[in-house]
RNA sequence: CGCGGAGUGGAGCAGCUCGGUAGCUCGUCGGGCUCAUAACCCGAAGGUCGUUGGUUCAAAUCCAGCCUCCGCAA
């Protein structure tokens, strides 16, 4: 199939690698502009970016896909490829009408979140965030609106007790490349049955920000916990504590009711603190400010709560 | 040129202002105590103090450049 990829970040990488692996033809890659990023603002191309141009792939970074200049190449460019198939995977940009419609068949997206629930742009985050069991990958016929078209295939899998945001971003990442390949392959096939989403159910997982990160003591344990793994590692819950500003960016409940006042150590050689809820959260890795990430024996190890 | 912090035995830190014996909490190894232990006691090994150059009788410490890592901000 001639095949158009749409991604930007980490998270589309393996994606994009799967189709390229399965032996599929991927004639062109759209992803963000490069950016500046980090000390200094160097610019930094966008991962898949990356990973297309070690494949050889030609590489666009429209502005804009809805308006001006960019907008118009962007459109000519796609029309001239003629793909059967446009793949998005986290591109960051939302698809105008015109260019969902180009493909012969769909352009089809892989979303980390069991839709029609985590909708947008932080399914993953979001998930860990609420607690959730239980999360996944789906597939759908892209739409108007956001991630609001017809599902075809879901992957489940259980979110582990101290399961980061991180850890399970890597593995939906594989995962949704699994699910990729399944939905390409039904497609050739011919056996995909489109499902609509039920608009009741539908949630929405906004982009994550600084603001969710200051850990407030005074709310129950399991609650701080999910904020920790769900912020991890970026942007990282932060504990402002025995004087001074700490990143968590694991931690562990110890399912046990200490009693006494929220946010005072309760055991200054494990780091556990006491929640709202009386019961203790223990900090499993941290980082201090200028300093770098680490495991908390190591950071109490030269530094005195 | 966005702002800022940091590089010291295997780990995490102190020492740097006010140059002159390499320190702390752990870990490792050996020995002891103990029914036993991640507990306790005794002992040992292990560091060109990121790198290059400069100042000096003498530099971890002062000065300049470079490398690497990190916080903020995006």
């Amino acid at each position: 199939m001639n095949i158009v990829f749409m991604g930007t970040p980490d998270f589309a990488v393996p994606c994009l690698k799967a189709l390229c692996e399965s032996g599929e033809n991927v004639s062109a890659v759209f992803s963000q502009p490069d950016k500046p990023k980090g000390r200094g603002y160097k610019l930094t191309p966008p991962p898949v970016k990356e990973y297309a141009l070690t494949r050889g792939i030609p590489v666009y970074q429209p502005l804009s896909l809805k308006k001006g200049e960019d907008a118009e190449k962007a459109y000519e460019i796609l029309s001239s490829i003629a793909p059967d198939l446009i793949v998005v995977v986290a591109y960051g940009k939302i698809l105008p009408t015109r260019i969902l419609s180009l493909p012969k068949t769909y352009c089809i997206n892989i979303h980390a979140s069991l839709l029609p629930r985590y909708r947008g742009a932080g399914p993953i985050q979001w998930s860990v965030l609420n607690g959730e069991k239980v999360t996944g990958v789906t597939s759908m016929i892209m739409a108007d609106g956001i991630d609001t078209g017809d599902m075809l295939l879901k992957e489940e899998t259980e979110i582990g007790e101290n399961e980061t945001a991180d850890e399970l971003h890597d593995r939906l990442s594989e995962m949704g490349a699994r699910v990729l390949l399944n939905t390409v392959r039904a497609l050739k096939e011919g056996t995909l049955k489109p499902v609509p989403q039920n608009e009741e159910k539908a949630t929405h997982a906004p982009m994550l920000s600084k603001e969710l990160c200051p850990i407030d003591f005074s709310k129950p344990a399991r609650e701080i916990h999910n904020q920790i793994r769900g912020l991890s590692s970026w942007p990282c819950a932060v504990a402002n504590i025995a004087g001074r500003r700490l990143k968590v960016y694991r931690s562990e409940l110890d399912n046990i009711h200490h009693g006494g006042k929220a946010g005072e150590i309760c055991d200054k050689e494990r780091f556990t603190v006491i929640c709202g809820d009386g019961f203790g959260i223990t900090f499993t890795e941290v980082q201090a400010e200028g300093g770098k990430r680490m495991k908390t024996a190591d950071y109490l190890r030269g530094n005195k709560l």
